[in-house]
DNA sequence: CATCATGTTGAACGTTCGTACAAGTTGTAC
DNA sequence: GTACAACTTGTACGAACGTTCAACATGATG
């Protein structure tokens, strides 16, 4: 639908995977225009965060990158290719934190569980709006893929504690209602807490 | 807040209820009055179901109702109102379902395992609603207390079944996780699996 | 140099939005 | 019947929206 040239342009790294040759004459005009990109991802980010995700237009998001309108129009043609891409971003930077609990030594859960009481402080408006874009997937197919990862990643996780499918499942669902909880009752996240919640779901 | 006349008018249920005298006069006016308002929120609803909370405008919905834009700016003077009103009804509704298992004989678990599945049904897209406006709730004070009622409403069913407060965090937090692996995942939801996991939550 | 691809801008089109308001209709009260 | 309250409609305004397009700027290519 919308393959039209200016979008394949955006999309460079199609034409640079053809060769393995990875530093070859760098277009620096496409670097540019990847670090545009980038910042509109951000800027997407941030209108999302402040005023949700209704209030994301081609022109709340120019105007918090301070470019123009058409210019989030050239890499974007439309709001969904803008969402998906906003959403890729925060699932990829929430699959990093889990990843770095399951890599790392220590005790799992409690990583874990510190990781879903920022929901309630620095991290609650990302929170917010992650959680606003997944539910936006709910109706969009094109976001589904990617909001699945969160629960993959988390259930990824819970491999490492347990081989009960349903513990896993309990374990995923504990997490997800536990953010909820957060963010829709407010309430102050203590980490011992959650992480009482979440053993109750793995315990065998 | 938005106490005009207008809306006032709206709202006769407050002087009909002081007296138990029922059929004292009733207003033909107010009763259409009534029957308008409540096809306005169904009307709401539908087009959250159709179209998600950010396609519903004092026009779609008026259009969905069969009447005209100005009627739903009288009865709602804001758009926030209108929300407010669905998301009421919609809890309501559920926390008579939910009611309806504590107070009737039989196992509670099985009970509410039950009524999560039905998100994966029938009760899909009303599920999807009510989790769009839920969603709607965490930006939106107004719409905070009433998303809150869904949560407490299931704690109030765990209290009949345990008293540890952990416990009772757990199983809110897992039917809420639930309902998001069903309407997120699509995942084809068994209620007795949803039981055991609901079960895991609860035990001692 | 000339030529082209990529990025960038400003302006404009038609549509929909929230909101307001005057006018009309229907039911109630005296 | 007259006066009033509640409900209902049609119309209109300014603002914001998605989208398109021609033009310009800049880096790459030969």
């Amino acid at each position: 639908m919308n393959d039209g040239p200016t979008i394949l342009g955006v999309v460079p790294r199609s034409s640079k995977d053809d060769t393995a040759g990875d530093s070859e004459h760098v277009d620096g005009r496409r670097a540019r225009g990847e670090k545009r990109r980038a910042e509109i991802i951000e800027a997407t980010l941030a209108v999302v965060t402040r005023d949700g995700a209704a209030g994301v237009t081609h022109r709340t998001v120019a105007r918090q990158a301070g470019t123009t309108t058409s210019l989030s129009t050239y890499y974007f043609a439309t709001l969904d290719d803008l969402l998906v891409a906003a959403l890729t971003t925060v699932a990829d930077a929430y699959t990093a934190r889990i990843r770095d609990i399951i890599d790392k030594p220590g005790d799992k859960l409690s990583g874990l569980a510190h990781l879903i009481a920022e929901s309630a402080g620095s991290g609650r408006e990302r929170a917010l709006a992650e959680r606003e874009l997944a539910t936006l997937a709910a109706r969009r197919p094109a976001l589904r893929p990617v909001a699945r990862r969160w629960r993959q990643n988390i259930a990824e996780l819970a491999t490492t504690l347990t081989d009960d499918p349903a513990a896993i499942a309990a374990l995923v669902a504990a997490s997800d209602g536990l953010c909820t909880a957060i963010l829709l009752d407010n309430v102050p996240a203590d980490p011992d807490h959650i992480q009482a919640v979440l053993q109750r779901a793995v315990r065998n």
